[in-house]
RNA sequence: GUGGGCGUAGUGUAGUUGGUUAACACGUCAGGUUGUGGCCCUGAAGAUCGAGGGUUCGAAUCCCUCCGCUCACCCCA
C-alpha cells in the first residue's frame, strides 16, 4: 500500500516552512499596515455561491470545481477562490453596518481542478484583500498599492504592473457586440485553438498568446473604448492616481493593456494584473484583482462597491530567490541523560526551561553517549548539558556551547543555567 | 481534456550492441574501549530498477499496456 499526495496538492515539509512563515508574516504586517483586518471562512461553501458569483460559464465553475454532496444531500464546493466566500461573509455578518469601507484579508487554501504544472496546483493557497464600500478611484489604487507594497517586503523587484477597464456588465454587451462584428469575418484566420475559443466565449481571444491572433487584434474595438460616463471617469482618475504614485516602487513599470480581461465574470471596471517583469514561465501572474462593485448585491446583499486582489502564494514564493528570512532552526539546549536519575532531573529540568522559553529537548537515553553528542551536533543544538549520577550527587553541571567548545561549570540552579546561557547566546 | 520530457535506496546520480551478488556520493545507523560532537577511519542497513504483461536460456536494458511525476496548451493565483 502506497499512499501519496494527492496529484497537484503538496506537503509543506520543515524545510519549506521557513519561507512559507515569513511570506505570511509579511501578508498580515502589510495587511495591517493598511488596516485591514484578518478573515477567516470556512473550505467549503454551497455549489450555489460559486455559481451566482464566479459566473456559470467561467472555466473554474465548469470544469475546475471541487463539488460534492454531503451525507444530508447537500451541493457543496471546495472553494475555488476567495472573494464569493468572503463576499457571503461580509453579508451574512451585517457587516454593511460597519463604518465603510471595510477592509478585510485572508490567507488560505484553493482548490480547483486543473491539470498540475509550474505555479498551478489543484490546492493552492492565496492572501486576498478585499475592500467594501467605497467606489472612489483611490480605492482600486490602494489594493495595488498593498499589492506592490506586499511583493517589495517580500523582496520581490521588476515586476509589471497590467491595468484595464472593463466597464460594466451593460457596457459589455455594446463591446461585445461591436467585436463580433468586427471578429466575424476574420474568424476563418484564427487558429483551429483560437476558433474554438472564440465559439466558446468571444472575448477571450483579447488576451490570447498566439501572435497571429494578436495581430488580428491590433484594430478590434477593445473593452475600454466602451465605457460610460461613470466608469470614464472612475478610470480617468484612477490612471492620474496611479501614475504619479507607482514612482514610489522602484522597479515596476506599469501598461495600460487594452487586451487585460479576468476569467471569473464578477469583475467590473478596473482590473489590473501584476508579475515579473522578465518570468519565462507561463503561469506568471502572482498577484490579481479588481473591482466588483455587483458582487455582493449579485448574490443577496445590498449594493455595495468593492474591489480586491487575490495573491498566489506558491507562486511568490517561487519568485523569492534572494533569501530574505532567517531559518529558524536550531534548539538552544539539549540535555543529555547519563543515568537514570540524570533522566529524571533532566525532564525537570527541560520543563523549567521551557517555562523561562528556552527551546529545550532531551535526548534519548537508548542511544549511546556518543550517538547522543553527535545528534546535538546534527539538529544544530547551541548548548549542551549533560546530566548524569556525577551532576545529581555534586550538584554542579557543564553547559557546553557547541560552536566555540567552551565548557562553563555551574552550581546547578535555574538562575545559574538560564546565565550562563544567556551569555552563550 | 490535449501534447512533450522523465521514472534506478531517503536525496542526487552511474549503469543500453540484454549476461551472474545493480554501482557511487551525500544522508541514516553502529563501532574506532570506559561521560564530550563536527574531521578522519571501519562497518551496517536501505532498491521487488514506477506497475503489469510479453520476447529471451537470461531483461534496469528490447516490445506492449497502465500508473506516477514534470513542463506546456487551456485557464488562472
Amino acid at each position: 500500500m502506497n499512499f501519496k499526495a494527492i496529484r497537484g496538492t503538496n506537503d509543506h515539509i520543515p524545510e519549506d516552512m521557513a519561507a512559507w512563515n515569513f511570506v505570511e508574516s509579511v501578508a498580515r504586517n502589510t495587511a495591517a499596515m493598511f488596516g485591514y483586518k484578518e478573515i477567516s471562512t470556512p473550505i467549503f461553501e454551497q455549489t450555489a455561491l460559486f455559481k451566482r458569483a464566479v459566473g456559470e460559464g467561467t472555466d473554474v465553475v465548469q470544469k475546475e470545481m471541487y463539488n460534492f454532496n454531503d451525507l444530508g444531500g447537500n451541493e457543496l464546493t471546495l472553494r475555488p477562490e476567495g472573494t464569493a466566500s468572503v463576499c457571503r461573509a461580509f453579508i451574512e455578518h451585517g457587516m454593511h453596518n460597519k463604518p465603510y469601507p471595510v477592509r478585510l484579508f485572508y490567507i488560505a487554501p484553493m482548490f480547483r481542478h486543473e491539470r498540475p504544472q509550474s505555479g498551478r496546483l489543484r490546492q493552492h493557497h492565496q492572501f486576498g484583500v478585499e475592500i467594501f464600500g467605497d467606489k472612489s478611484a483611490e480605492t482600486d489604487l490602494e489594493i495595488i498599492l498593498l499589492g506592490l507594497t506586499y511583493l517589495d517586503n517580500l523582496g520581490i523587484k521588476d515586476l509589471k504592473l497590467k491595468v484595464n477597464s472593463i466597464g460594466t456588465s451593460k457596457t459589455r454587451i455594446e463591446f461585445k457586440k461591436s467585436f463580433e462584428n468586427y471578429m466575424n469575418p476574420l474568424v476563418s484566420r484564427l487558429s483551429e485553438k483560437d476558433q474554438k475559443k472564440y465559439q466558446l466565449n468571444p472575448i477571450r481571444i483579447l488576451d490570447s498568446k498566439e501572435s497571429a491572433t494578436q495581430d488580428l487584434l491590433a484594430d478590434s474595438p477593445k473593452p475600454i473604448d466602451f465605457l460610460d460616463e461613470d466608469s470614464k471617469d472612475h478610470w480617468g482618475k484612477f490612471v492620474i492616481l496611479l501614475e504619479e504614485s507607482i514612482k514610489m516602487f522602484k522597479g515596476v513599470e506599469f501598461e495600460i493593456d487594452k487586451g487585460l480581461v479576468r476569467g471569473l465574470d464578477y469583475y467590473s471596471k478596473t482590473v489590473f494584473e501584476i508579475q515579473p517583469k522578465n518570468s519565462n514561465k507561463a503561469q506568471s501572474s502572482i498577484l490579481s484583482g479588481g473591482r466588483y462593485d455587483n458582487l455582493v448585491e449579485n448574490i443577496g446583499g445590498p449594493d455595495t462597491p468593492a474591489a480586491g486582489f487575490g495573491s498566489g502564494i506558491e507562486r511568490v514564493i517561487l519568485n523569492m530567490n534572494e533569501k530574505e528570512y532567517e531559518d529558524l532552526d536550531f534548539t538552544q539546549l539539549l540535555i543529555i541523560p547519563a543515568s537514570e536519575e540524570g533522566l529524571i532531573l533532566s525532564i525537570k529540568i527541560a520543563q523549567q526551561l521551557r517555562n523561562k522559553k528556552i527551546s529545550t529537548s532531551i535526548c534519548s537515553s537508548d542511544r549511546s553517549f556518543k550517538a547522543q553528542m553527535r545528534y546535538a551536533n546534527q539538529i544544530n543544538a547551541k548548548n549542551v548539558i549533560v546530566l548524569g549520577n556525577k551532576e545529581v550527587e555534586s550538584n554542579k553541571i557543564s553547559i557546553k556551547n557547541l560552536s566555540s567548545k567552551i565548557e562553563k561549570t555551574i552550581d546547578l540552579t535555574l538562575e545559574n543555567i538560564l546565565s550562563t546561557l544567556d551569555s552563550n547566546g
